[in-house]
DNA sequence: AGCACGCCGACT
DNA sequence: GTCGGCGTGCTC
């Protein structure tokens, strides 16, 4: 920021503002779950005590002499609280790891998912780590390098950073090769060159840019393009898997405020970026951006607060569009773009009339494809036999300790639950004492068995969970793969086969449809231009989502569907669980909000809480509009503040937990 | 969470 | 008369 030309220097280039003598206070949020201690606690500076900015880390007294974590959120000389204030202890680090931003975000989002902001601060501060700190209070900042050059047909939405536009993409897929930072040639998805490409619009204007994205993989591809856009400098990770040392030292970067583009898993959204230009998420309908950890924020909905919040611009991303951003859509507050062409051939088919091997149009595919690239097979269950049948009386083969279903992770393998992960050496059938198994359904390991007999001599390889591979080369291969665990093959695949199409779509659930919709769109946007992709057993709505080339209109019906049920995203929900007594408090305070409905109370499930018994807890489901969100969460939170001073037996669950947007409940619907 | 305060039953 | 039950409230 420039001063002046001849007034006085910045303010903060002067030594101390304070006089000297007079006291100085530090409103502090406290590191704590208690919804009772929730709100800032002001504490007196001790004279001679350095060091207590807004933002550091500090250790304070809290009800005696009981020391807590806490941060500041900012000093003042004047005193708000009547009562006693005790002495900061100390100052636990000099580095403000509390931005003023980030903490307007977490109170706004705690506020709106009616839960404790120091919840949402424990996700977006990662653990201290003194010797990175140490090293980045030493260094000198270093100038950047210049930008790469720009290649001006390559440009993605130019002007959507400068116009803060908020757009709903859908990027059509394929493959594409770049340069990575070593000169070396790489392939990633088209849809990381064009997010980089739009990243590169903040930073050309001097701002940052935080990116989203669910998972490590796609990590992978973003940090690629976006080095190849912007340079491996600027770009600057945010990984849970990575070291903590490693990701403290990202983080650290981040509150350098340089322009710079911020990737990582769903916390990344909370990364401090004082000057933010872009926050984008990539594949948004995906369940792995929702926060398993209290309060369960899903990183689309922090998007949306924090773009309220700082006027950025903002892009929700997908091969497939979710029926959470097409209700933006719809409601004007996103504009849609679709971007990118890639040519696919889909082939609908039915399963064949065993329904045990690939269906005559895929294995054609497949041998066609095989002659010059890959084939991706994606499949829904990993191991070689997802179930198995008593062999005598066909019942179904259940775990003894936890009446999972059995099955094998390989073939021969000894039976195992799939719950619980215990082995099942002397399996007996437990209606007729039977011995003899039969395998039922066919996971990873046994469809690359019969492709490899099917395709003789050509090399089959497994990549599912326990075979994790990022990426494999162009050679012609069958790569048989899990959802979601698919490589991306250098130059696309030149076939697809989505088999199990009706596994994934059995099961029950609101979301079932739709994450198929997602997975398939996904694998297919692996594949080469030209390719043919097969979807077998599926369909309905489903095949035209993955057959047509937008994935928009499912969405769209989805959506309407979903109002006229009064689902969500129609609608917002709040779960409350607990003790009968005080989920009926609950409910009674809830009724009062107009246009609100409640499903239930009925007997919760077991362990819906953590240590729960079966029957032992009460659940009931708040249906309501989103203008209504402030009120029900002012609602929600009241009561779990009530119920949380009500004593309960050491041990047990809490009397009372309210849960906004869950999508728990639904998953059975 | 944890701990102090406070108002009703069995005891020296 | 008092010791102590745990419902209630509070934490700068």
């Amino acid at each position: 920021m420039p001063a002046e030309p001849d007034g006085p220097p910045p303010a903060a280039t002067l030594p101390e503002a304070t006089p000297p003598g007079a006291t100085r206070y530090a409103r502090v949020v406290v590191d704590s779950r208690l919804p009772q201690l929730d709100r800032l606690f002001e504490y007196r500076v001790p004279p001679g005590m350095t060091g207590v900015e807004p933002g550091v880390r500090v250790r304070v007294p809290l009800r005696g002499d009981r020391l807590t974590s806490g941060w500041v959120v900012e000093t003042t000389d004047a005193r708000a609280w009547e009562g006693e204030v005790a002495d900061v202890e100390k100052v636990v680090s000099p580095v403000p790891v509390l931005q003023p931003e980030v903490w307007a975000l977490a109170r706004a989002i705690a506020d709106r998912a009616a839960g404790g902001a120091a919840d949402v601060l424990r996700v977006a501060i990662p653990g201290r780590q003194a010797r990175i700190e140490k090293q980045w209070l030493a260094q000198e900042r270093a100038e950047l390098p210049p930008l790469p050059e720009a290649v001006e047909a390559a440009a993605v939405l130019p002007g959507l950073v400068e116009a803060r536009r908020r757009v709903a993409i859908e990027c059509a897929g394929g493959v594409a090769e770049i340069t990575d930072a070593e000169g070396a040639p790489v392939w990633v998805g088209r849809w990381a060159i064009s997010l980089a490409s739009i990243a590169r619009q903040a930073i050309e204007r001097g701002e940052q840019a935080i990116i989203v994205v669910p998972d490590h993989r796609d990590q992978r591809q973003l940090r690629i393009a976006l080095a190849a856009a912007i340079g491996d400098e600027r770009v600057v990770e945010l990984d849970a898997r990575q070291k903590n040392p490693e990701r403290y030292r990202g983080f650290l970067r981040c509150i350098d405020g340089e322009p710079i583009a911020i990737i990582g898993p769903r916390s990344a959204v909370y990364a401090p970026a004082p000057k933010l230009g872009l926050l984008a998420i990539w594949e948004d309908g995906d369940p792995l951006l929702s926060e398993p950890l209290a309060p369960w924020v899903h990183a689309r909905d922090a998007a949306l607060v924090r773009q309220g919040q700082s006027g950025c611009a903002l892009v929700l991303a997908g091969h497939a569009r979710s029926s959470d951003a097409e209700r933006l859509v719809e409601l004007g507050f996103l504009e849609h773009e679709r971007l990118g062409a890639h040519r696919v051939r889909v082939l609908p088919s039915a399963l064949t009339d065993d329904g045990r091997r690939v269906p005559a149009v895929a294995f054609r595919a497949a041998k066609e494809a095989l002659a010059t690239k890959p084939v991706l097979v994606q499949v829904a269950r990993p191991g070689h036999a997802p179930g198995l049948r008593c062999g005598d009386c066909g019942a179904r083969a259940r775990c003894t300790s936890c009446a999972g279903p059995l099955g094998r992770s390989s073939r021969g393998a000894v039976p195992s639950c799939r719950l619980c992960g215990r082995l099942a050496a002397a399996w007996r059938c437990q209606s007729c004492r039977g011995t003899s198994l039969t395998e039922v359904g066919r996971g990873s390991s046994r469809i690359a068995e019969e492709l490899g007999r099917a395709f003789p001599g050509v090399p089959v390889m497994v990549a599912d969970g326990e075979h994790e591979r990022l990426t494999i080369d162009a050679k012609p291969r069958m790569v048989v793969a899990t959802r979601g665990a698919e490589p991306l093959a250098d130059g696309g695949y030149g076939a697809v086969l989505l088999l199990d199409g009706d596994a994934l779509l059995s099961r029950e659930g609101l979301r079932v449809a739709e994450e198929a919709v997602r997975q398939w769109a996904t694998a297919r946007a692996l594949a080469a231009d030209g390719a043919t992709v097969v979807l077998t057993g599926a369909g309905g709505a489903t095949v035209t989502a993955i057959t047509g080339d937008t994935t928009v209109p499912f969405a769209k019906a989805e959506l309407a569907e979903r109002r006229s049920l009064r689902f969500p995203p129609a609608v917002r929900t709040a779960s409350v669980v607990g003790h009968p007594d005080a989920v009926a408090e609950a409910v009674e305070a809830l009724a009062e909000i107009e246009h609100l409905d409640v499903l239930g109370p009925v007997p919760a499930p077991a362990d819906v809480v953590k240590g729960s018994r079966e029957g032992e807890l009460e659940r009931a489901i708040a249906r309501f509009a989103y203008a209504d969100g402030a009120r029900v969460a002012g609602v929600a939170r009241g009561r779990v503040l009530a119920a949380a001073s009500r004593p309960r037996k050491p041990g047990a669950p809490p009397r009372l937990r309210i849960r906004l947007d869950d999508p728990e409940p639904f998953d059975g619907l």
